[in-house]
This record gives C-alpha cells, sequence and structure tokens, in this order.
DNA sequence: CCGATTTCCTAATAACCCTAGACTATAGCT
DNA sequence: AGCTATAGTCTAGGGTTATTAGGAAATCGG
C-alpha cells in the first residue's frame, strides 16, 4: 500500500484548486480526499477539521494574493502604483474565485499557524507603502489605506457576486473609480 | 396534533433569526425544523431546499436592508442623504451579520421569486435617487453608483471580519471615508 | 536491521439533506 | 352536520458528510 504523500499542503492547495472549481462551499473533506486518491480519515493527520482546512485555504490565498499585489507595484509609485495595486487585486478574485471568498471568511483557526502566516499582514502593509508618494500623515494614512482596500474588495466583491449586469461594462466603472480614488488621493485630507 | 401553522416566510423569518445568532453557515434544515417544533422533513412543503432557503434569507435581508436605507434618505439630499445612506447600510449590516452575508452569495433559486422580489433593485435605485443632488450625467451616476455600493460594502464587509482590529477605531476611518467621497462627487468627473 | 514514528486504512457514530408515502387538520361545499 | 379536496405534518429511510478510534504498513533515525 503506497503512500499518497500527503502534506498539509498538498492537502490545502487541493482544496483551494477544488474551491476555484466548485466554490468554496462545496469544498468538502470527501472531495478533497476523493481528488487525492485518499480516504477522508486520512486527511485528519494534516489538517484537524473542516474549518481548520478552509482557513488554510484563506492563509494560502491571502499570501498568493500579497505576492501578485507586490510584484505588480514594485519599481512604480503615484497613480501607477495605484492602478498596479488594484489591478493586481481584481485580478486575483478573478483568477481564484473560491480562494478569494475564502479570504472572506473571519479566520478561526490554530493562531499559531495564523501568527506565522506573512500574507495578511503583509497585504496591509503594502497598501501603506503604495500610499506613499501621496505623502500622508497619520491618522489620515491609515483612512486612506482603509478606503482602498474597502473599495477594492467591495468592487470585486459585487463583481463577482454579479451585482454588475448592468449595461455599462465594470471594466469602465473601474477604470473610472480608480480615477476618483487618485484624485481623492491628491487631495487628501477631504475638504 | 395541532399544525404548526409554517408558511415560506415563516420558515425564512426563522432561519434568518438564526443566521443573525450563530451565523448564515450554521443555518441548517435540522437547526430551523428544531426552532420551530417541527421536523425536518416538514420544511420541504414550503421551502425547495436549503439552497432555497438561503436565497430566501438574501431576498428578505435586501428588503429590510432596503426599507432600512428608504427611510434613512427620505428628505435628506446632498451629503445629509449620503451620509444617511451609509449609516443605514452600516448598521443593518452590524444588527443582522448573518442576514447580511446572505446578501452576498450569488443568489441561485427561483427566478419567477427574484423576479417578485423588489429589494435589490430598488436597493440600486435607491443609490441613485441619493445622488441626484450631485447632479451626475450618465455614465457617470452609474460608475458613482457603483463606488458607492463598493465602497459601503467593502467597509461593512471587512469591519465584520475583523480587518480593521488596527488602533484607530474604525468609527472615525467610517466619518474620514465619507467625506471623502463626498468630496469626490461634488468634483465629479475626477479630473 | 530495529524500534519509533508517521501515514494511511477500516470501522463506526452522529449529523445532515432530501424523498416518498401515509396520515390528519382545516376549509369549502351541499 | 357530513363529505371532499387541499394542504400541512409526520414516519421511515437512503445517501452524504464530518469526525474519532484503533490497527497495519511504510518510512526513518539510529
Amino acid at each position: 500500500m503506497a503512500r499518497a504523500g500527503l502534506t498539509a499542503d498538498r492537502v490545502t492547495l487541493t482544496g483551494a484548486e477544488l474551491a476555484d472549481e466548485v466554490g468554496l462551499e462545496h469544498v468538502t473533506m470527501s472531495a478533497v480526499a476523493r481528488r487525492l486518491g485518499v480516504k477522508d480519515a486520512s486527511l485528519y493527520a494534516h489538517v484537524r477539521s473542516l474549518e481548520d482546512l478552509r482557513g488554510r485555504i484563506a492563509l494560502l490565498a491571502a499570501d498568493e494574493k500579497t505576492i501578485r499585489i507586490a510584484e505588480a507595484i514594485a519599481g512604480r509609485a503615484g497613480k501607477d502604483a495605484l492602478v498596479a495595486y488594484a489591478n493586481a487585486w481584481r485580478e486575483y478574485a478573478r483568477d481564484h474565485p473560491g480562494r478569494y471568498t475564502a479570504t472572506q471568511i473571519p479566520i478561526r483557526i490554530d493562531p499559531e499557524l495564523v501568527a506565522r502566516a506573512t500574507g495578511p499582514r503583509r497585504a496591509v502593509e503594502l497598501t501603506y507603502s503604495m500610499l506613499r508618494a501621496y505623502a500622508l500623515d497619520e491618522p489620515d494614512l491609515t483612512d486612506a489605506v482603509r478606503l482602498m482596500r474597502s473599495t477594492f474588495h467591495g468592487f470585486t466583491s459585487l463583481e463577482a457576486a454579479g451585482g454588475f449586469a448592468h449595461s455599462r461594462p465594470a471594466e469602465d466603472s473601474w477604470v473610472r473609480c480608480l480615477d476618483a480614488l487618485h484624485t481623492l488621493l491628491t487631495h487628501w485630507p477631504p475638504s
């Protein structure tokens, strides 16, 4: 009986792939086990529970998204950086809808694992870096960071849920929203 | 054996209450049936499936949220309306976290039921109304509507997920973001 | 090569979703 | 009041899932 060579990371990755294909809510222990050619019970040697698995998928997604954004904004500043950041965010959500929804659930897993995960923390730090050229001081900077993150998340989330099924292409609105955010940042604090 | 007096609406409402108390993902047919003092199978006379029930909760939430917003912005215009709208949105999400998350899932239920539901459609229309005083023309108006909705949804969603666990109170950033959006709208289109 | 550990399995329990078919309360009709 | 039709509820049961317990086999450190 050859071993399947499971690890926590492989289980997580399989779950993430499944999430992108069939939606996060259909990621079950059974489905992941089936795809890995293994019995359900075997997964519990690597993952504590289904909720734990979902949390790990969320952390994986946060890491991947952070890396993409970091690459996108490297060597850019100002509006250039803003647009690159936002597009990287949106494209990650498009490319990996299941993983992206995983990032929306409150993480309720092993705190030690969360502490070791650099993704979420670095993601916020990157947002601060991206705004550097706008030269904001605290607490304005934090407010601006939160506005950016809220808008990016809200837009991609509503778009994914089919909220923009109107006539006007979502793409056009997206470009316009980025223009607006740039204008806002250059005139911060709002008068 | 007295009848329990079930209806689709009563089942939906019970599910919604449960969602707010224990989270939407823990709303099960069994749990709803238990709360109603009824067997699981009895629910299927009123609701097609669990997914159908979730969809109905989403529609209920959309209706309720729309009503709250409509009351909030009645008789207001300009920034006054903007702030009232946004606060009503955020407070609904705070008061009914389970129902609010239900509104985020793509609705995949009986199209006839969706067509009869006025909530989601009216919600978008209300956003247009709220922006009336800013006197925008299409397609700028649609872009602005989408930006508003994205930001409101994104902020409340991130806040609910614990994304603003920083030092600065989320409330302060919220107020500042609304200032920013108002400034943006008065200078639209962004230069 | 041996003992310890890890990996994976079988087996079992409990919860859950959902269907089919039987039964019963209620409303309308005569 | 009785009869009938409808609709509301239940019992029974099949299938899936999450999770635990304990056993066997592959792997690894010495």
